[in-house]
RNA sequence: CGGGGUGUAGCGCAGUAGGUCAGCGCGCAUGGUUUGGGACCAUGAGGUCGGAGGUUCGAGUCCUCUCACCCCGACCA
């Protein structure tokens, strides 16, 4: 291609909208365009990078025995009740109407049609296992698109599917494509951490998280400074500190006038933290629900949401705490009814806890579990922060920051069963199959790469994402020797299957010579007065200062040899 | 959905006690001089100042409403 035939141009002013250096280069450099908040066109460049990093996953999918459909954008929402999902999605779910004023959505991934398809056509356990894929437009109307192609409302997602006879079969398909993940990655130059992920209240057993490490990640990575341990913040569990343990005391009520907080009930009655309890009230589903915590600890939202298999989560209003007769400030499960108490298992690490007395400005000291009170759930609804104790192995554990540029998960039979797909076991019985899911964003994929690899003067794509090989730049254009001698080297490396693009503006060496940089395309040709004078042309690779002269006769073989 | 911000030429911006305020830089076009890290000179094209109402003799500027986009948070199977 010649750069005076291309589509785009660069710019050399940034559109102020980009924060994000992803964002930046991807708008300066002409590779896509914004048409509305989180909807994007990929330009010439843009869009060969996206097809190089798709056939990657094809390659790689393909020669782990998936095989490629395509499915429809369009999906009756009826598909989508079935499941109840239309709910779970909520007002991320495009929905429209056709002219006979049935509701279609627009799918913001293909659990149900897929299920819906293979249902169809597997009837046998000898049909089974398959890895059927798809690269196809998702829409999810996100509440806020940001960071250019880091999170919109419309993109390419790879969703692959597996279905199996049994668990067993199901954890063999998912190490297959845990492999898989890992090798695209490889290939596309993208260091990826594989991180334990949440699931969902709809999802399995098993999920991961495919992350690249950057501080402009939307996600917050929770990982052991000595084991292997990782896992996303919403999912990452801590072993948590034992407090005191001491014979029980009598339950006792104190007065502490305007003491509310924890900090502040703790500072009065001169106990640390974790010997006090802390009450936090949230409507699950429009119901109120306690959610009682050690003191020192705080709720992470998404194991309560899971916990209580609910679809939304919010803290309660002061209307609906006040409603249920519970005392903001002084509100604790002992005496509690009506009400449903989720219990971190923290309050059992401990002994003679200072709580809510459920009356304005009293507390109570010496609370203990199960003495003092009921709950209806207890287990681990605990945030994990940076400083706690792997649950591995007991070390420190940090915090950083990545871009989910993967997530496969174990999805079970939870489609199978709601929407009938069943197979015949080789004892005649009827199964639901047993399936998983395994996604990745093409276009969340390519910002990140952009993220991990760039320096000031622009993009450097690692070679098999980039959108050509050689930049071939002619210095001197209006003169007729550099003028033959590019041109006749564009059509050599052409004929000889080198993916090339030709600069061949009459501009001055710096625009070129900063274009080349800004879009990163890993070889740079230079043919001027100055190399011809030795035959030759330089050569510089685009993450290197160095650059060489070589012979023009030979200089197709050499630069095979040099990429 | 809460909080904050921005809409003036393709891009970046200036212009707001209401009165030659339709401007600058980059880019673009034409001509010329230049050519190894974003050259220079000259000439030129390009904007219903996001939109709709209103106040006023007069609105880019003030008021009301509205739309779009960005950022923080909530949200993100």
């Amino acid at each position: 291609m010649r750069v005076s035939r291309l589509l785009t141009k660069t710019l050399r002013e940034v559109p102020s909208e980009a924060e994000t250096v992803s964002h930046h280069y991807l708008l300066r450099s002409g590779m896509v365009h914004q048409i509305a908040a989180g909807v994007y066109a990929y330009l010439p460049l843009g869009w060969k990078v996206l097809r190089k990093i798709e056939n990657i996953i094809r390659e790689e999918l393909d020669s782990a025995g998936a095989q490629e459909i395509m499915m429809p954008v369009l999906q009756p929402l009826e598909l989508w009740e079935k499941t109840q999902r239309h709910h779970a999605f909520g007002k991320a779910l495009f929905t429209l109407t056709d002219r006979r004023d049935r509701t279609l959505c627009l799918g913001p991934t293909h659990e149900e049609v897929v299920t819906e398809l293979v249902r169809h056509q597997v009837r046998s356990y000898r049909d089974l296992p398959l890895l059927i894929y798809q690269l196809q437009t998702k829409f999810r109307d996100e509440p806020r698109p940001r960071a250019g192609l880091m999170r919109v409302r419309e993109f390419t997602m790879m969703d692959l599917y597996s279905f199996d006879t049994n668990e067993e079969a199901l954890d063999i398909s998912y190490q297959k494509m845990r492999k898989a993940y890992r090798n695209i990655y490889e290939r596309c130059g993208l260091p990826t951490l594989e991180v334990e992920a949440d699931s969902g209240a709809i999802g399995g057993k098993d999920s991961h998280e495919f992350m690249v490490i950057t501080d402009t990640g939307e996600d917050e990575v929770i990982r052991c400074t000595t084991c292997e341990y990782a896992a996303n913040v919403e999912k990452a569990e801590s072993i948590k500190p034992a407090g005191e343990r001491r014979s029980l005391e009598p339950v006792e009520e104190v007065a502490t006038p305007g003491m509310k907080s924890i900090e502040e009930v703790a500072d009065f009655l001169q106990v640390p933290r974790n010997r006090t309890m802390k009450a936090v009230f949230y409507s699950a589903d429009g119901n109120l629900v306690f959610a009682a915590i050690r003191g020192d600890l705080d709720v992470n939202e998404i194991k309560l949401k899971n916990a209580l298999k609910c679809t939304e989560l919010q803290l309660a209003s002061e209307q609906q705490v006040r409603l249920a007769g519970l005392v903001a400030g002084s509100a604790s499960p002992v005496g509690l009814t009506g009400v449903k108490v989720v219990a971190d298992d923290s309050i059992t690490l401990g002994t003679n806890f200072v709580a809510g007395a459920n009356r304005p400005d009293r507390h109570l000291l010496n609370v203990n579990y199960p003495r003092d009170f009921k709950v209806d759930i207890m287990q681990d609804i605990a945030a994990t922060r940076a400083g706690y104790a792997c649950p591995r192995c007991g070390h420190v554990l940090t915090s950083t920051r990545g871009v989910e540029v993967g997530h496969i998960f174990k999805l079970g039979t939870l489609f199978s069963n709601t929407l009938g797909a069943f197979f015949l076991d080789n004892e005649g019985r009827q199964q639901p199959i047993v399936m998983g899911c395994y996604g990745i964003g093409v276009g969340r994929l390519m910002a990140a790469a952009i993220e991990q690899n760039h320096d000031d003067q622009g993009i450097i794509w690692p070679a098999p994402l980039a959108p050509y090989q050689v930049y071939l730049c002619g210095i001197g254009m209006d003169k007729t020797e550099v003028a033959t001698a590019a041109d006749s080297l564009y059509e050599d490396l052409r004929a000889n299957g080198v993916e090339v693009l030709y600069d061949d503006r009459a501009e001055s060496p710096g625009i070129k010579f900063n274009d080349a940089d800004l879009l990163g395309i890993p070889l740079r040709v230079v043919i001027s007065p100055r190399t011809l004078k030795q035959q030759g042309a330089e050569v510089k690779r685009r993450n290197s200062k160095e650059s060489q002269i070589m012979p023009l006769d030979d200089l197709i073989r050499q630069l095979k040899s040099w990429s």
